[in-house]
DNA sequence: TCCTTACGAAAGCAATTGCTTACATTTACC
DNA sequence: GGTAAATGTAAGCAATTGCTTTCGTAAGGA
C-alpha cells in the first residue's frame, strides 16, 4: 500500500544510490552523507522520506543513528512491479481481492 | 540510460494508469483523457513525458494521434530494476564497463 | 470553402521538491 | 557539570511539477 511513496522514493538517484549504500551494511546518518556532495541535513531529509516509504529502518546507537534497507520493503516493491509488468497478475489479484471482500476482509 | 525519466515516469499514479490503458490497445489521445478527471492537455503532457521516457509510442491517424506502450521501454526499465534488486548484478555490470573502459568505449 | 473534430503548444499559477543555512537536542566523555 | 560529536528540525528559496485556460493547427466532411 506504499508503492506510490516507494515509486516516489526510488524515483530519485539520490536515495537510490543511499538504498545501495545501507543494502547489506549498517551506517550512521554522516556516513552516508560522506558519499555525497550536497550537505548532511540533505541526505537526513532523503533518509526521512525513505523511511516514511518503508524502505529502510533506524536503529540509534549513542549519539549515531545507524540505517538499514528493510528488504520487506523492497521486496514489497518489487512485487508490486512484477504486477505491473505483466497485469494478468493484477486481474488476477483484483478478482482475488473482489473474492475475500465476500466473507469481509484483509489478512 | 533512460532510467531516471523511466522511474519519474512510472511514479506518478496518472502516468501508471495511462501505460496500463494503452499496454495491449492503442488508444487516441482524446480516449486516453475520457478516462481521467482532469483535463485533455494536462494528459497530453503526460504522454508527452512518456514518449520522453520512451514507454509509448504515438502513430498518426487523420486528425487523431494513437497511443501505444512501447515494450522495449519497459523491458529495459525492468532490467535496470531488476539489477537494482540484486545488486550483484550491478557490481558485475560495474565490473564489465571498467574492463570496457580499457580498450576504450561504450558500443 | 467553411466548419468541426482532435489535437499539441504556450503561458500562467499553486503546490511540491531538493537544497541551503541556522538552530535545537541528545549522548558520550572529561 | 561542561564540552564536543552526531544528528534531526525549521525556515527560506529557487527550480520543477502538474494542472488550468487560451490559442494555434492539421485533417476530415458538408
Amino acid at each position: 500500500m506504499y508503492i506510490d511513496r516507494q515509486l516516489q522514493a526510488i524515483a530519485d538517484p539520490r536515495r537510490r544510490e543511499i538504498l545501495r549504500l545501507v543494502r547489506h551494511t549498517e551506517l550512521s546518518s554522516g556516513a552516508i552523507a560522506a558519499h555525497f556532495d550536497v550537505t548532511r541535513p540533505a541526505i537526513s531529509q532523503h533518509l526521512q522520506l525513505l523511511q516514511g516509504a518503508r524502505l529502510v529502518t533506524v536503529r540509534k546507537d549513542g549519539t549515531r543513528r545507524l540505517y538499514l534497507a528493510r528488504p520487506e520493503g523492497l521486496a514489497e516493491l518489487r512485487r508490486e512491479l512484477e504486477e505491473f509488468w505483466d497485469d494478468r497478475l493484477l486481474r488476477l489479484k483484483h478478482a482475488a481481492e473482489a473474492l475475500e471482500g465476500l466473507d469481509g476482509g484483509d489478512r
